[in-house]
DNA sequence: CTTGCCGCTACTTATTTAGTAGCAACTTCA
DNA sequence: TGAAGTTGCTACTAAATAAGTAGCGGCAAG
């Protein structure tokens, strides 16, 4: 399995676009809730286990190195936490939260 | 495989909020990539398919109805096109296109 | 020297996604 | 009328990914 990056091909595209790899990556199960748990704070393995409803550490693991590869975040002595650039792009998802709560709205209407 | 929605519990959350329906639903593969497609137009299925780099009919058929379940898109005689609410979703990830190319600059470097 | 938490790895099973074939309904052009 | 093409799928099998569980070696505290 390898990381999604831009400039190269990925699943799903062979055109290296940015955004189709950033499609790629984010669409795998689990990335975006890492991401969200690491706004904020760092967090060390096992603690991001736990906040990530018990997800298995195989995955985990994976899943942090991908994000790593992918230079989103980095491990630090205080734990996994986001960089620059892992940050600008939770601040790029944050208005998802409101559409979310709008989502919701119509949805269950 | 059920869909995702807000307001109740969804693969890796229980919590039943909508961000994390969100995140469960936009997660799996090929959804972000279906609305990317379909913004500015209607597709029938076939086409869909191939711009989605031949994608197999068989998930593409079953993500249509979990977009359609989730309210975000629509099947109508020009072909599946995005419901208000699945424009509105589109319109709050337009950063992300942006996000992606500061990320290639990054990540090349 | 034991107890406990840490970051993992190894392994098996279950779930998801890919891939291929093909059918029934409809249109087109003869 | 009828043969040929297109469309929206469904059915089925195979491959890839994720879940689940066990446990190791390192380190720190008591």
């Amino acid at each position: 399995m390898t990381t999604p990056l831009p400039n190269q091909p990925v699943r799903g595209s062979d055109s290296g676009i940015p955004i189709m790899a950033a499609f790629d990556l984010l669409g795998r199960k689990w990335n975006m809730r890492i991401l969200w748990e690491l706004n904020q704070q760092a967090l060390s393995f096992r603690n991001l286990q736990q906040r990530c409803n018990g997800m298995s550490p195989s995955v985990l693991n994976t899943r942090l190195k991908q994000l790593s590869d992918a230079k989103l975040l980095n491990s630090t002595p205080q734990g996994y936490q986001l960089t620059a650039l892992g940050e600008s792009l939770m601040e790029k998802l944050n208005p998802l939260r409101e559409w979310a709560v709008e989502w919701e709205a119509q949805v269950s209407s």
